[in-house]
DNA sequence: CACTTTTCCCAAAACGTTTTGGAAAAAGGA
DNA sequence: TCCTTTTTCCAAAACGTTTTGGGAAAAGTG
């Protein structure tokens, strides 16, 4: 019998010089078993203080940490989120993106779970990561992100009632968790706040139709108009395209203004500023002075422009931090329908959002 | 007795309806052991051609998947690899990083690996964060990039002979593996280019200094001059700060002109760009017309603006892929130094590189 | 003191694979 | 036919935890 495996071996296998050890030569050291040690480790009260704190101390000195592969067999939980982003919507255009996974990163790091990562070149791809992780039994939970209006990944979630929390909406009866942005209430905001500057004609360039974010940006538009006493003009509405906003809000820009009565004012994501800084550009008017702007997103380039872009700022890293802490509760068992989180965004008033000249 | 254990449960535990089957399950529909099943799906040859064909046919049929944490306790590997990133420098900024993640991602799915991403908001969370996948057995290697000229994760790694790969170099004696950009070799290049057309003065806006990517585009920069039997001028440097480049290399632009005599033409990385428009917007000089401008990185910005940008393009995607085929390899036990890639960078010339006016 | 309760500890089972070390059956060789 | 080799299968161990279900000792209780 060699029942006395391995053990510290140093500089062998792999190569990696392995300093660690396991459960069981811990509690060999400890002169315990390793029933006990476990169980001082995780607070059981049925191990006296005296052993507990011994334990505990030992462990310490030991660089003692448990196996998580092995903790995860035992415990039948993966004790990892998944994500699935793609590349070609720049929706990461920016800190945004960055922002919100910082959060999220954040909250998982300090529940002792790992975050995986894929990364779909469309929207086939996306699906096929998400069931890789899904079938694959490699995480216990989804973030999904950009969510579309009709999004057939809400839809194979709830059906096999896996764990899930939305960053966003999308139209879909049965109940479901999810972290928003108010984004209509953010665009009422810009554009009551504009009108309450004296412009009658405000745009609005909007984001891409199919996803339901620019949804509530166009209803807070229509409803701050409403407010304001303002008629909706459909002439004043255009849509950019997620593959390319520089471009498509360029030309959009170039279009709201050959109207006869042109706006005075434009609201729009600011992931679309270069282009309609370009445009602006091209037809001789000057940023704020002659257009008043309001972006949704402060990315650097709203702080660092001249004029610098008044913006409605979304806190994504609260965000980030609340998606998971959700998405543990669900993975515990709470109900989904519970977690439906909209979250209010801050306006920030820059040089771009003055009265009509 | 009851060894036979919960198995197909629907509907039930955390309310996930596990609709996955196992192997001992699998087994016993065949009427094999698992051993068996587990050889044949393995394609060992010491299964029968005919058994193995009627195990992988009732396996696809079932949805049959090998619990993959299982697994990798069994084989006391992760299968899994590990990366960390900081928000600070400004990493999604564009289509650069995603597109080094997507060729990481798309090999690493393709040898059934994970990738498991860490966001650490300074330099010393990223080394807690590696600490925590390396020591915390959370992951089988690292990719590391944003290499600092003396970079602290490198030792830290090679110390403990762990699997890693770096996308970039750093300075250390010891050997280790990595894919790198030509850096040297583009700027030389784009500099050479720029000689060629009759620019006598060219300035550099490089990057942060503590980085290692700028030092090689120095190297580029100032051998490009010296092959073109142009002298280097210390005033026509100058460094830009990763945390904030558009505001920096705004400043410096400015700053370059003040010279007496000028450049004609700057070398940059691309994320600079802002800035320098920015900043040559004030001095009233016409990018591409009156100041020639080559960037590094064919960012989305590059090819949209009028002028289109020339540009250095790095082949990202292709390079993440190789950074995880050579970590599998030293993952295996291939030694690291074996491993040491340098990829040529491409230059694409658009219209801001025309010749002095 | 005799009994019950509480405190403290542990052996064994379990999680779902893969690997080890055979063993039975079939095939081949004389 | 008998022995050897090859083919085909499998029981048991192992990976490193946590959980289950006690059990012995110590501490209360009358």
């Amino acid at each position: 019998m060699f029942q006395e495996q391995s053990g510290n071996r140093i500089g062998l296998g792999n190569g990696f010089k392995s300093m660690t050890i396991n459960l069981k030569q811990l509690s060999k050291l400890l002169k315990l078993s390793p029933t006990t040690v476990s169980r001082a480790l995780a607070d059981y009260p049925d191990v006296s203080a005296k052993t507990r704190a011994r334990v505990k101390q030992m462990a310490i000195q030991q660089g003692y940490q448990p196996n998580p592969v092995a903790r995860r067999l035992q415990k039948g939980k993966t004790e990892t989120i998944g994500i699935v982003i793609t590349p070609e919507q720049n929706y990461f255009s920016d800190t945004f993106f960055i922002d919100l996974l910082s959060g999220i990163s954040n909250q998982i790091t300090r529940a002792e779970y790992e975050l995986i990562l894929g990364v779909a070149s469309d929207e086939e791809h996306e699906m096929q990561s998400m069931r890789r992780m899904v079938e694959g039994k490699r995480v216990d939970g989804m973030i999904l992100t950009l969510i579309r209006e009709q999004d057939p990944r809400v839809g194979y979630l709830l059906d096999r009632d896996f764990p899930f929390v939305l960053y966003g909406r999308t139209r879909e009866t049965r109940p479901y968790a999810f972290v928003d942005m108010d984004g209509k209430q953010a665009f009422e905001k810009a554009c009551t706040y504009l009108a309450g500057l004296g412009h009658r004609r405000i745009a609005l360039l909007n984001g891409e139709p199919g996803f339901m974010f620019p949804v509530g940006c166009r209803e807070g538009y229509e409803s701050g108009l409403f407010l304001s006493g303002l008629e909706l003009d459909p002439d004043l509405i255009r849509e950019w395209k997620h593959k390319d906003p520089s471009q498509s809000s360029y030309r959009w820009t170039l279009e709201l203004f050959k109207n006869d009565n042109p706006p005075t004012a434009i609201l729009f994501q600011t992931e679309a500023v270069n282009g309609i800084f370009k445009g602006l550009d091209e037809l001789n008017l000057q940023p704020g002075k002659d257009v008043a702007l309001i972006g949704y997103d402060d990315l650097e380039i709203a702080r660092i422009h001249r004029p610098s872009l008044s913006v409605l700022r979304p806190q994504a890293r609260e965000a980030g931090q609340r998606v998971v802490n959700i998405l543990l509760e669900v993975i515990k068992g709470e109900d989904p329908g519970k977690f439906q989180e909209i979250h209010q965004v801050e306006m920030v008033i820059r040089e771009t959002s003055l009265p009509p000249s």
